[in-house]
DNA sequence: TACGCTGTTTACATTCAGTTACAAAATAAA
DNA sequence: TTTATTTTGTAACTGAATGTAAACAGCGTA
């Protein structure tokens, strides 16, 4: 069985959210935020199938919310709305919202309609090629169908496509020496002679990118002789 | 001459639907329904060509009985909005209308659409495809079947010929590298030389379009050695 | 301390993609 | 048809990414 699909539940009544969570979570993995901010962290945390979003937020309404949501990503999102006002209703299409419901909540339709809006998707996808995990460590994300990596604060650091390939490697290989030979097969396809030194090269300008102290790397660390390790723990969605 | 093509009116307010009735029946068949129940029944009995449909419904709104119009037929469907708010030709467009007017309104501009809607789907009868999707990514709609982009402000985009083609390979291939042989194929169906730069070139222009900096580009991304990568999420409809 | 070994850094060369301008081809208009 | 307009391809140029070579620094050992 592949892994569970994941709903991200937003909503700022924890006794709403709750009934959410339970009646979800026998069927999805249920992730839970209580505010607009929280969501965008989540998303580049974690990979996320479905938002569930509460309109009714406090501060910033959930139509804002969504707004920013759908600048950075176009995962599939249910609204709740009090009102069952038309004008809701186009709003939240407008923004791309897949779906609806108004409140009061009624359980059974909730998890009719994530399954109906998950199942829409399953077909819209059957050429998979797509690479989609992400990899965390030390405060960066690494988005590899995005070919990019955002420090936590939010910011893109702009890699080359060789830093990218290189630091996708290392990402996925974490705590373990990588020889100059594996690391230039797995990206530039060719083998290593000693006399090559690209890797070490490249290893310097990804270090400056991310190390706070380049000269005294804490991720990418050197092993003489040998070649280099990706010295930090990274979890992968 | 062939018989004549039919169009179905709903509108339920009466002197309106009649003023309709007269502008188009000289040129086509006109039947009436007074809401959205009656649609489907109608739809089931006679070929219907196109509807117009008023979205200003009383009971459940048009957008609704559009949405429930789309499950069961792809027949073409010109909307009649109140407000002239982006809002609703948005929302009315992807619910899959192929045009709207908006009130007050000018039964010559309703022949015109009539016509115009029309005319488009003969065009496209013969070429068989019926090729209905759309793909949304980062504010933007690309709809297949029109062969036209346009951006969530309502604006439409103009794309060349070779502009939509290579986009819509992209599109329907996110976050999966392709390179410049896959490119050329899917666009001009001929193979790649290395010196062939026309992909380039026309990645550059498909930039200029899309891309909020196109010296630094979020969408379209570059793979170096090997080709582009349509670095960003799509929903697909 | 001097030497050898290995990795780091810098500078520079090379390769590749981005851009522009213009020619060729295709399409629309007259 | 001819003519205009748009689209596409090509070539030349620019700049960025990458490769290469050489100087440099750290470290261990004789």
């Amino acid at each position: 069985m592949p892994s569970r699909q994941t709903v991200l539940v937003v909503d700022d009544d924890e006794l709403l959210r709750t009934l959410i969570r339970e009646t979800l979570q026998e069927n999805f993995k249920v992730l839970e935020a209580d505010d607009g901010a929280e969501i965008e962290s989540t998303l580049k945390e974690k990979r996320v199938d479905l938002v569930v979003l509460d309109v009714t937020l406090p501060g910033d309404d959930g139509f804002s919310v969504m707004r920013r949501l759908r600048k950075q990503s176009q995962v599939p999102v249910i609204m709740l709305t009090a009102k069952s006002e038309v004008v809701d209703r186009v709003v939240g299409l407008e923004l791309g919202a897949d779906d609806y419901i108004c409140k009061p909540v009624e359980m059974r339709e909730l998890l009719a309609r994530v399954r109906t809006v998950l199942r829409r998707l399953d077909n819209r996808r059957p050429s998979s090629a797509a690479e989609t995990a992400r990899h965390r460590f030390n405060g960066f994300t690494l988005d590899i169908g995005k070919r990019q990596l955002s420090a936590d604060s939010g910011c893109e650091i702009p890699l080359t496509s060789g830093e990218f390939d290189l630091l996708r490697v290392l990402a996925e290989h974490p705590n373990e020496t990588m020889n100059r030979d594996d690391l230039l097969e797995a990206t530039r396809d060719r083998d290593w002679n000693p006399f090559d030194r690209s890797i070490d090269v490249l290893i310097g300008r990804l270090r400056k990118k991310i190390e706070d102290d380049p000269k005294n790397p804490e991720i990418i660390k050197t092993v003489r002789g040998t070649g280099y390790i990706f010295a930090t723990d990274v979890s992968s969605s």
